[in-house]
DNA sequence: GGTGAAATCGGTGAGCT
DNA sequence: AGCTCACCGATTTCACC
């Protein structure tokens, strides 16, 4: 599970998804049809979980972004949030936390107004009390987890 | 720049970043070549900023994920945490917020052992004070940010 | 934006180590 | 088992209409 090789293929197609065998297959220097085989176990292990496009939130029209913590009101009753906010798709990311709030959301919206309207949707929806910080800047996102290993 | 079709391209390749012309063409209508015209176009108007395999972090070792907020010590000095901590190959994403803090990190380590060296590692390296809030469990993230429109 | 041809790529099976 | 090699359908790419 730890196979460098694996490890190697995994670190490219992070980096570039869209990578084809022949250039995976260079990388780590095993024939195409080797690394093919690999990488569909790799897929069909859940290790690889999909293969997505990164869009410029700017270029397409959710320059603003924002962290939302999220604390029930009513702490005795059962807590489905994410599922009630699943449907809400200016929310890109939830977690549930460790702290003062349960919930951490990850939001893009069109700007200020869209914020409020989206901050007052989840607290109609889950009946929860919400702290929103707005993110000034982003310098880098979406990193990838791992380090391309040298030779 | 708000084309639908192109709008549909981008919402189709956020799903499957490795979908092919022909997919992509058979759910716009349009000719492949088409279709690669403005695909190119949005790749080097940067529209699309790259292609990513998603990886499940478990599977790759790093289970354990948090978020941490970061306050200079000294408010007066300038203050390039962010480039500072690139480095850091733990850290995800590096976000300026508007708040009590200036930057929300969010990382991604092996265990709690790793989790402290890395506080320790951002403190000493920025000289910053830090806030971390663990994740319990992720319910989503990486949710496609263009909603896929009807016919 | 569509068409068509050449280069490249992905997928499968036979044979080797 | 895992890898290499050879083959063929699918895909990408690029001219041109």
């Amino acid at each position: 599970m730890d196979d460098p090789v694996d490890h190697a293929i995994l670190a490219a197609l992070s980096r570039d998804g869209r990578a084809t065998l022949a250039q995976l297959s260079e990388t780590v220097g095993l024939s195409t049809s080797a690394v093919q085989s690999r990488l569909k176990r790799l897929e069909s292990r859940g290790v690889i979980a999909g293969y997505q496009a990164v869009l410029d939130p700017e270029a397409v029209g959710v320059p603003l972004s924002a962290f939302i913590e999220i604390t029930p009101i009513d702490p005795g009753q059962p807590d489905n949030a994410p599922e009630l906010l699943e449907p809400l798709t200016e929310i890109e990311a939830c977690h549930s936390i460790a702290g003062d709030a349960s919930y951490m959301l990850f939001v893009r919206v069109t700007g200020p107004r869209a914020l409020e309207k989206l901050v007052n949707d989840i607290r109609a929806i889950a009946n929860v009390r919400t702290r929103a910080t707005i993110v000034l800047q982003t310098y880098y996102e979406r990193r990838p987890v791992l380090a391309a290993a040298a030779d």
